[in-house]
DNA sequence: TATTTTAACCTGTATATACAAGTTAGTCAA
DNA sequence: TTGACTAACTTGTATATACAGGTTAAAATA
């Protein structure tokens, strides 16, 4: 579980939300009935409710309470910072992992300003196919600074490399930059995909960065466009 | 301004940033330094900090300091909550939106699925095409219940809608819900938009709900694909 | 009966205090 | 010189209190 209180209450909330205990449109507890069911503050429930209302899983209403909002619901693809591993199993369906290539490589030109590294790095290069339903339906090209992760494996790329940089190597990512554009197919794309007929691809680039807000990754995600689709949430800031 | 504290000094802040009086990879000044400059308690400040935080300005980093991201100085299209007004000025393009469609009509099954009304109800129906630099590239179809906004012209489609709705009618608008992905392009498209030779658009199905999470606005819009960029910002909860 | 007032809720903001825990730089001892 | 320790910072969490202001339903009033 969380040592954090605010966390572990917003986790036991969620887990509510997301079993059906608490039902969208439903009114969740007032503030001062959750402080007495967690034997807590109030300012702690307070952090709890506005995570799940930041995550748009509830909507705080001044002077009446909290309602579970519906809109989470639908499948929701790449939004937030999830893995493949965590989105497949989301999702439940058969999915599978093509390692294409795994090696340390100098960075070019690109990779040097998208890295943010010199000549001089070595960089991890991974290239690897996702599989979903037996459709080769995304092809990721991952580049880590080897400064931070040292070793790398075909088994780890396999699996989920989130998974092994999280548990084994300690690394605490942070936060990312994602762009989304459409591209022209390239040899590369019709070589690895599925593309049939398509002409285009949906490009994914996304830029990690570690706790320490140092850029660790870079990953350009290129998706079949027939089999993309992507989930946002955004409030609105009202200043005033 | 504000007449909030904290969101005064979050504002403050920002356009420190913006500015470049803070500059990336700077450090802000820290929680008590900011507590004695704006003559205020530290959770005040660490309410605007987190703010700053989760928009991606900033990188809190615990025992060290803030300091100020250059994530977000990329442009950002359609992050957050954004209007194509206040988007257009902030790309600082030439832009222009013309108005090819306004009525009041009654939902077709597609919306009253998407919207939640009956068959009764009155639904405002908007179709704007959206020029920047001179090219047909965005093709917006809005769908308002009538019942939240009673009145619409053809003056204030060209404007800005939702500074009306904000202004004028005190609408509070609160989140979204965005879909993106990828569709053939329709009759439709190819007679308000400049497709070129392409053969798909990206559409982007946003739901759009009041500060008491009723939905009251749905709009497809369609883009042509080689003008499309979107960029994200989104941290990772580390539950531990 | 119809309207106004009030009391009891609700969430939002601001403040103060305490301690935990990460970082850093200087000090002291081996 | 090197290493360990300490003191002075930093942010993170938890608590308590106070009061603004929105909502609702019951009670009081016209």
């Amino acid at each position: 579980m969380s040592e954090n209180k605010y966390l572990s209450i917003y986790n036991d909330l969620l887990s509510k939300i997301e079993k059906g205990i608490f039902k969208p449109g439903m009114k969740i507890p007032s503030e001062n009935q959750l402080v007495e069911q967690y034997e807590t503050s109030r300012e702690t429930i307070r952090k709890a409710l506005n995570l799940l209302s930041e995550h748009g899983y509830i909507q705080k209403i001044k002077g009446k309470g909290s309602i579970v909002l519906d809109v989470r619901k639908f499948d929701f693809p790449i939004s937030g910072l999830i893995s493949f591993k965590e989105l497949a199993q989301k999702l439940g369906k058969p999915s599978r992992t093509i390692v294409e290539q795994l090696e340390v490589m100098k960075p070019d030109e690109m990779l040097k300003k998208h890295l943010h590294v010199t000549s001089r790095e070595d960089i991890w290069k991974v290239v690897r196919v996702r599989e979903i339903e037996g459709e080769r339906i995304i092809l990721d090209k991952d580049f880590f600074n080897k400064k931070f992760v040292p070793f790398l494996s075909k088994d780890i790329c396999e699996r989920s490399i989130y998974e092994y940089l999280e548990k084994e190597l300690q690394l605490k990512i942070s936060f990312a930059k994602k762009e989304f554009f459409v591209e022209e197919c390239t040899d590369e794309d019709r070589m690895y995909l599925h593309v049939k007929q398509y002409t285009h691809v949906v490009v994914v680039r996304n830029y990690v960065y570690l706790d320490d807000a140092s850029l660790f990754q870079y990953t350009e995600s290129r998706h079949r466009l027939d089999k993309f689709r992507f989930v946002d949430f955004a409030r609105r800031i009202h200043l005033h």
